[in-house]
RNA sequence: GCGAGUUUAGCUCAGCGGUAGAGCACUCCCCUUUUAAGGGAUAGGUCCUGGGUUCGAAUCCCAGAACUCGCACCA
């Protein structure tokens, strides 16, 4: 709860009358003119009774509904039609004659006719800004120039604005600006508002469709004390009275899965925010969303399928095609997608077949020979993974399962049920990127405790982002966990391919930024 | 973390060793059927910060900051 004010005086209007040594922004003597001035027009409005930060008003319609409404009234026809409509100010033509009224559905023009407003209502028309949030009452009717139109006889201040907005031919292009003052980009900038528009459908239709597939959605923790479920540094804090650091979840994966033994459903997901310690780029930012889902009794063939689904699915609700255009490449997301194995993938671009290499050290050469770096350390799995990134991965444009990676890269995905030396694995590629990854989930704790001390070994030879051992995570497995599919989307990339958007900054609100001072 | 680039008025940008500029926004005046900005007149600056070179620095040099893009790490 807010803590309520101490002093009963303060709520008086005396009392909130803002004198212009204080609150006042450090900014240029013009920026605090612009400032003062709209603090004198907003005490004006109380003046003539208006209160400039009411508690109400009764909109009647959004813009976009009244446009499409009366998309065929003719040019200069007038209706009886009442309506109120409220928004933001964005343009003030002939002395407030002519107001561009925007709410988050799209414009409306206000108009302010002296023959359709009292003396009064002309004054406060006076005391109108840019950037104000108004609501008007009155008739539509169509102007001879063809812009429908709210004649207006009661004109309301709901939000008196004290800062300029961006001047609106230009709008706002600082980037900067953008990412830290994201309601200024919201304001001034309709395809930022559609990005982030649409990233709320698209969460919303991938939740309903898994809820329709009767998976249940869970909460797994995100301040874990072993971060585990990926190869990635954690975020450190620390919980005061239980005096331990703890680590910002990386993944959610092993506790979902503890909740597939636990039998909580068959089918589980969690889609929800991870938090990486690691470098900030146009593709990556320190936390990002993730779905995972597991479902008992499914392989990573069934994984393939589910992937296939969601992102066409999504793509027809949100987009209404699977035909998309990412940054000048057109991409089909129809289905089914190819499905190749990671072997014959660089076998094809490099005519080198890692199947039929035995050694770590023929992989090591073999790799070296194409001109990719391995390190000393490298084995075959290793030496395969690099070879791929370098040389296939950015090729892959359209949708593409890559299927069956190397045992060691994977240390909670299930052997291959043909080839040991690999596991039951797959990555979705579109335009390159990795957009989903998944496994038929390793569910032997004997196998799964070799694992984890394979990784441990590769820790102690300085690898510090290959995973802990955990010993809770075996036991659960000692229980017994049916055969289980599980799938992770990566949701932030997912939005920037659907929304033709080249920064990951594009479509999070608020982008982990540096503070400026 | 490394490299390159950017940072000048509220916004968008010029200027690149010699008194700080434009357009739009702001303020004032005129104007009530306009369309990116109706007409006119004003005002507005920590040229990112701190050092240095110079008679003189927004401009050249050094250090730092934030941002952008690569690379590294990763999803």
């Amino acid at each position: 709860m807010i803590k309520r004010d101490q002093s009963p005086m303060s709520k008086t209007p005396a009392a909130q009358s803002t004198t212009p040594a204080e609150n006042t922004p450090h900014t240029s003597e013009h920026a605090a003119q612009i400032r003062q001035g709209r603090i004198d027009k907003l005490e004006a409005w109380r003046k003539l009774g208006q209160n400039p930060f009411p508690y109400h008003f009764e909109k009647t319609s959004d813009n976009a509904t009244l446009q499409a409404k009366y998309a065929d009234l003719e040019n200069g026809v007038e209706t009886e039609d009442v309506v109120s409509v409220a928004g933001r100010v964005m343009a003030l033509r002939n002395s407030g004659l002519f107001i561009d009224l925007q709410d988050p559905s799209g414009k409306i023009q206000v108009f302010c006719h002296k023959e359709n407003l009292s003396a009064e209502m002309m004054e406060a028309l006076k005391l109108v800004d840019v950037g104000d949030v108004i609501g008007a009452t009155g008739t539509i009717r169509r102007t001879p120039r063809g812009e429908l139109s709210v004649k207006t006889r009661q004109l309301q201040i709901l939000g008196k604005s004290l800062l300029p907005l961006p001047e609106k031919y230009h709008g706002l292009t600082d980037v900067e600006t953008r990412y830290r003052q994201r309601y200024l980009d919201l304001i001034m900038n309709p395809e930022s508002r559609d990005t982030l528009v649409k990233r709320s459908k698209i969460i919303a239709d991938i939740r309903k469709l898994l809820l329709d597939k009767d998976f249940l959605e869970v909460e797994t923790p995100m301040l874990q004390t072993l971060a585990g479920g990926a190869a990635a540094r954690p975020f450190v804090t620390h919980h005061n009275t239980l005096e331990i650091d703890m680590y910002l979840r990386i993944a959610p994966e092993l506790f979902l899965k503890r909740l597939i033994v636990g039998g909580i459903s068959e089918k589980v997901f969690e889609l929800n925010r991870n938090f990486r310690n690691e470098g900030i780029s146009p593709k990556h930012n320190p936390e990002f969303t993730m779905m995972e889902l597991y479902q008992a009794y499914a392989d990573y063939n069934d994984m393939m399928d589910l992937t296939e689904e969601i992102v066409t699915t999504v793509a027809q609700k949100v987009l209404g095609t699977t035909k998309i255009d990412f940054q000048g490449t057109e991409i089909d997301l129809a289905g089914p997608w190819p499905r190749k194995s990671m072997i014959d993938c660089v076998k094809e671009e490099t005519g080198v077949d890692f199947a039929a290499i035995d050694t770590d050290e023929a992989a090591r050469t073999a790799a070296k020979g194409l001109g990719v770096f391995v390190e000393e350390y490298d084995t075959w799995g290793y030496a395969l993974e690099k070879v791929f990134e370098d040389k296939v991965e950015h090729k892959l444009i359209q949708p593409i399962h890559i299927t069956d990676y190397p045992r060691e890269i994977s240390p909670l995905a299930k052997e291959h049920r043909d080839n040991p030396r690999l596991v039951e694995r797959f990555e979705t590629r579109v335009y390159g990127w990795e957009i989903a990854n998944a496994f038929s989930e390793l569910s032997d704790p004997l196998d799964q405790r070799q694992r984890f001390e394979s990784q441990m070994a590769q820790r102690d030879s300085g690898n510090d982002e290959a995973h802990q051992m955990d010993e809770d995570y075996i036991t659960a497995l000692e229980y017994g966990m049916p055969p289980c599919g599980g799938l992770g989307i990566g949701i932030d990339r997912l939005i920037m391919i659907l929304t033709n958007s080249p920064n990951i900054r594009d479509v999070i609100a608020f982008p982990t930024l540096k503070p400026k001072h």
